[in-house]
RNA sequence: GGGCCAUUAGCUCAGGUGGUUAGAGCGCACCCCUGAUAAGGGUGAGGUCCCUGGUUCAAGUCCAGGAUGGCCCA
């Protein structure tokens, strides 16, 4: 304890004997030494630039995440990690996701739960070889091996995870960072292997002849995934005029002879897929017109469209004959380019009047419907276009040109000279690009492995309705998905990425792909990485079984859908690491994972084993800017989580905030919608976090001689005011307690804020000083202050760890006393005293802050006249006709502390005085509902010790300024 | 073009089953304090509940249509 008692007192007691007492007070004769300030070495900022690494390096040091995902009591609790891309610097996006996953983890870590954490990157696929390739000059390029590209891939994502990892780090995510997965590890590669060819062997998997987007400049096959449509594309459409060659007999006769030149009008998008026409589809059950062009010639097509063909095209097209599509069966027409004949097919409910003629140019090789149509009706699929997107032989005239160059000009020129050009017109619509090239894509049959999701649709829909999806739209939007999608194209035409693991026979180009053959490749991949089947011939690839026909076959070059590796972690992380949990308790993505991830992994864990990989699927939106626009570099509205922590180049712009403030801003948002950031947000967040951290800090400082073991007041001897602390206290921690349960973290932050604001800073601890200031220090009244300050500190810190981890930490280890956990980790999750808990106080205690609130509306207005500045030189006098004030006033009495549970010393004015005499000259009075209000100068003078106006200064000729109170104080210590 | 989602104060969020003058904290303005001081306290001003129609005695809340923004798809 400090001395002052007699190193200051003295002092004062020689000015005393010169000055009288009106001297003292204006020179300003101070007690402060004689009173109990707060001391504490917790700073009012955070300085975390330095802070943050500091407390992180401790608890690495500590094995804190270890120890206590190890070792804690409880069950084992799994967030599997989706594995961001292995490129590119780290987004708001990729803070949001982390950051709510280690909010979930800590907060389960705190409740006892072995919460392992294995972190994952995604690192095949084409961006990383792209970057590679685009890393080399052109005789590099050359000269690289697809085994050089490989190696070269696996270096660069390796060194992307490390970048990465750091800043993952420093947000102070705790994860088996020196364990993570990788999908490019040899155990995950074989992994992957096992669940491909599980599904082989279930009869999943099968290699089929389809149209599947084609990018002719990454010059392979694209997933879903990886296309996007952006706006603006523009094609050049085109009507045409195709001869009929043949027309049916019963058609023949509904005519009314007007089947002279008869020709079907067709549109099309996409004029370079032409040469593959193979039919022309009509809807059976749409109403079809034969119309004159006033040329001579008869058109076909839809009656609904007729109107609007006249404007389009130019013509009368006066129509002559309606007949049912499906009477169009069996027409067959000269193809207009090419020489051959085609017939007219019944194709399906795609064909409609919206747009185009009503009648659809069918290429099998080109489009998913026609290929459908073309099936169904026993047509071949022609495919004339090779993978740079060049017309081939098969194109007759046409070949060589490229389909995304010359090619549309020239056929539409072609058909312009074959007099079959009705119109052409440019046309913007949305249309699939390359996400990586950003160029047009095609649709282009080929050659690929697919999982037919036929198999196990029905299973996959079971699965989805046993997970609980939250939001709970996020089920519907999955649901509509699998039910709706076709097959799943796994293969990809490229390198960086895990074979397929297919031989062909060099004769007749035949698959060999059996139980034996893959469980062969497996254990190679599993004992040297997926890089073998590059590094290798088909000799030694191939089981002992076949090695002596090591001739007779050639091994596949096709690697899988990215989404397969991705899709397999469940099997490859979850089932195989030690201290993980199969099917996970959590996955926690973006919404747009649905598409992706969620699905990739529930269909290869149902296609496996028939349950889907996960119990709950939690999904987040997106980050947009203040404006709730998308961010882009062109906007310049892009929020980088590096500069929130570090700041931006001008530090006044930008300030350093710190992760805690970035984890903060996580925990403000409802992430089940779209989310905003950018400057203001993170002042106002600033503003709340220092908040939070100040009212810590008084907290801190006002405990500096406090000894709870021996010090603390037991609960049932603590005052009113106290005991409605705790109260509040257990109240505040139930809500939080709930919030977390629910992964409602904005409740969390509201409940924080408010926590801090209205009932510590500006209630309980304003009222608080007198006790703590000016009490010795050894009192009661002080004392049972302590008491509930380190119950309330203690609980703060618990209750913000999961979210404001430093902070609760560095609060940890500036507590002024010993406690046993090392850690405010170590402590676990704050749980109330059941003792703290009393509804009884709560009805009162309302009561009593409602008058509170009413009498400072008075003093403010006596402040605003220039008539009193602090609340202590008032006196305030109330009368109550309200029953339940009047009880709350009357608990006070009965049960209230004499020495705290004082409403005076909860108003902070110097005298209180109910009912009695009005008061002479008030300075501010009110009358409302049940309660009347004045306020005066208090009587009496300002103490010079606690500035309450008291009548008995100077009692003691030693301290002629000091009031009783505070002369007895300074006496006996 | 289709599916899903969002829209309440400058910001972040509350507003069971429709029911008085729509709430909180922050920010802002003004005032006080100078013993939490790059802190602390007080008071106050802020709302076309996205828009339009409808149901109803009564709509932020229910229904329909639309706008804006976002995600996913074609």
């Amino acid at each position: 304890m400090r001395d002052w008692g007699t190193a200051t007192i003295p002092q004062l007691v020689t000015k005393q004997t010169t000055t009288t007492q009106a001297d003292n007070a204006e020179a300003g004769v101070s007690y402060r030494q004689s009173l109990n300030l707060p001391q504490t070495d917790f700073g009012m900022r955070a300085n975390a630039t330095q802070q943050e690494p500091e407390l992180q390096r401790i608890w690495s040091q500590e094995q804190l995440y270890e120890t206590l995902s190890r070792n804690n009591p409880g069950e084992e609790f799994t967030l599997h990690d989706g594995p961001p891309y292995a490129n590119g610097s780290l987004h708001m996006g990729h803070a949001l996701n982390k950051v709510l996953k280690d909010i979930i983890n800590k907060y389960q870590l705190l409740k006892g739960r072995r919460a392992r954490f294995v972190p994952g990157w995604d690192c095949h696929g084409l961006p990383i070889e792209l970057k590679v390739l685009q890393e080399l000059d052109r005789r590099h390029r050359q000269e690289l091996t697809p085994i050089g590209l490989r190696r070269k891939a696996a270096d660069y994502a390796r060194r992307q995870v490390e970048i990465q990892r750091e800043g993952f780090r420093r947000w102070g995510i705790w994860a088996e960072w020196d364990q993570p997965y990788l999908t490019l590890q040899r155990d995950y590669e074989a992994a992957q292997i096992d669940v491909f060819g599980k599904m082989v062997l279930a009869g999943h998997i099968y290699r089929g002849f389809k149209p599947v987007h084609w990018s002719p400049s990454s010059r392979t096959a694209l997933a879903e995934a990886e296309l996007e449509y952006p706006d603006g594309h523009t094609s050049p459409s085109v009507f045409a005029a195709f001869p009929v060659q043949h027309i049916p007999e019963a058609l023949e006769r509904q005519l009314n002879g007007c089947s002279d030149r008869l020709a079907l009008a067709i549109w099309t998008t996409t004029p370079w897929t032409l040469p593959a026409n193979l039919a022309v589809s009509v809807n059976g059950r749409l109403d079809y017109a034969i119309a004159a062009t006033g040329e001579g010639r008869h058109l076909v097509v839809a009656q609904a469209l007729l109107e609007s063909l006249r404007d389009k095209l130019g013509l009368p097209l006066q129509q002559r004959a309606v007949v049912k599509g499906a009477e169009l069966e069996g027409i067959r027409y000269r193809h207009p380019l090419l020489d051959r004949t085609s017939p007219v097919l019944i194709g399906g409910d795609y064909i409609t009047t919206e747009s185009g003629t009503g009648l659809v140019h069918t290429a099998p090789g080109h489009g998913v419907d026609d290929f459908n149509t073309g099936r169904k009706h026993n047509l071949p699929v022609l495919c004339p276009v090779d993978e740079s997107g060049d017309l081939t032989e098969e194109a007759g005239p046409f070949a060589g040109l490229n389909v995304l160059g010359d090619a549309n000009l020239r056929i539409i020129a072609a058909l312009k000279e074959a007099g079959v050009l009705l119109a052409r017109e440019t046309y913007e619509h949305r249309y699939p690009y390359d996400w990586r090239t950003k160029k047009p894509t095609i649709f282009r049959a080929t050659e690929q492995w697919f999982a037919s999701v036929d198999g196990f649709r029905q299973q996959a829909l079971k699965a989805i309705a046993a997970v609980e999806w939250l939001p709970a739209s996020g089920r519907n939007r999955i649901e509509a998905m699998v039910r709706e999608r076709g097959d799943w194209c796994i293969s990809r035409q490229r390198i960086w990425g895990v074979p397929i693991p297919v031989f062909y026979d060099r004769g007749s180009g035949e698959p060999l792909l059996n139980a034996d053959t893959l469980a062969h490749i497996h254990n190679l991949i599993a004992e040297h990485g997926a890089d073998v089947w590059w590094e290798r011939d088909e000799q030694e690839l191939l089981p002992p079984a076949y090695a002596t026909e090591a001739g007779r076959w050639r091994k596949g070059s096709d690697t899988m859908d990215v989404w397969f590796d991705s899709g397999s972690s469940w099997a490859a992380v979850a089932c195989a690491r030690e201290g993980l949990t199969y099917p996970v308790d959590l996955y926690l993505e973006g919404s747009d994972q649905h598409r992706g991830w969620f699905q990739s992994s529930l269909l290869t864990s149902v296609a496996v084993n028939g349950q889907p990989p996960y119990k709950r699927v939690l999904t987040h939106g997106f980050v947009l800017d203040e404006q709730g626009r998308k961010m882009s570099k062109s906007l310049g509205n892009v929020v980088d989580p590096a500069v929130i922590i570090n700041g931006g180049r001008n530090h006044k712009k930008e300030p350093p905030y710190g992760a805690d403030v970035l984890r903060l801003w996580v925990s403000s948002v409802d992430y089940s919608t779209d989310v905003t950031i950018g400057s203001s947000i993170l002042r106002q967040l600033a503003d709340v976090y220092r908040k939070v951290r100040n009212t810590a800090r008084y907290l801190l400082g006002n405990l500096h001689d406090f000894k709870p073991e021996e010090q603390a007041v037991a609960v049932k001897d603590l005052p009113l005011l106290d005991r409605w602390m705790l109260h509040r206290t257990s109240e505040v921690l139930e809500e939080v307690s709930a919030a977390f349960d629910g992964a409602e973290f904005y409740r969390f932050f509201q409940t924080l804020q408010n926590f801090c604001v209205v009932d510590l800073s500006s209630f309980y601890l304003d009222i608080a000083k007198d006790r703590l200031y000016v009490s010795a220090p050894e009192d009661d009244r002080r004392r049972s202050c302590q008491t509930v300050m380190a119950i309330v500190l203690e609980t703060l810190a618990g209750m913000m760890a999961p979210v404001l981890c430093h902070l609760a930490e560095e609060i940890w280890q500036n507590l002024p006393y010993r406690v046993e956990a090392s850690s405010v980790f170590q402590r676990g999750w704050p749980e109330a005293d059941p003792r703290w808990r009393d509804d009884s106080l709560r009805a009162p205690m309302a009561q009593l802050r409602r008058l509170r609130a009413a009498v400072n509306r008075q003093l403010e207005v006596a402040r605003t006249s220039q008539q009193l500045g602090a609340s202590l030189e008032a006196m305030v006098r109330i009368e109550i006709h309200d029953a339940e004030l009047q009880e709350a006033m009357d608990l006070l009495v009965r049960q209230g502390d004499p020495d705290v549970d004082r409403l005076r010393d909860w108003l902070l004015v110097s005298e209180l005085r109910q009912g009695g005499a009005a008061l002479d000259r008030p300075l501010a009075r009110s009358r409302e509902s049940g309660l009347a209000i004045e306020v005066a100068r208090a009587n009496g003078a300002k103490c010079a010790r606690c500035w309450h106006y008291e009548s008995d200064l100077g009692s003691d000729p030693a301290h002629p300024h000091l009031c009783g109170r505070c002369t007895g104080v300074v006496t006996r210590c």
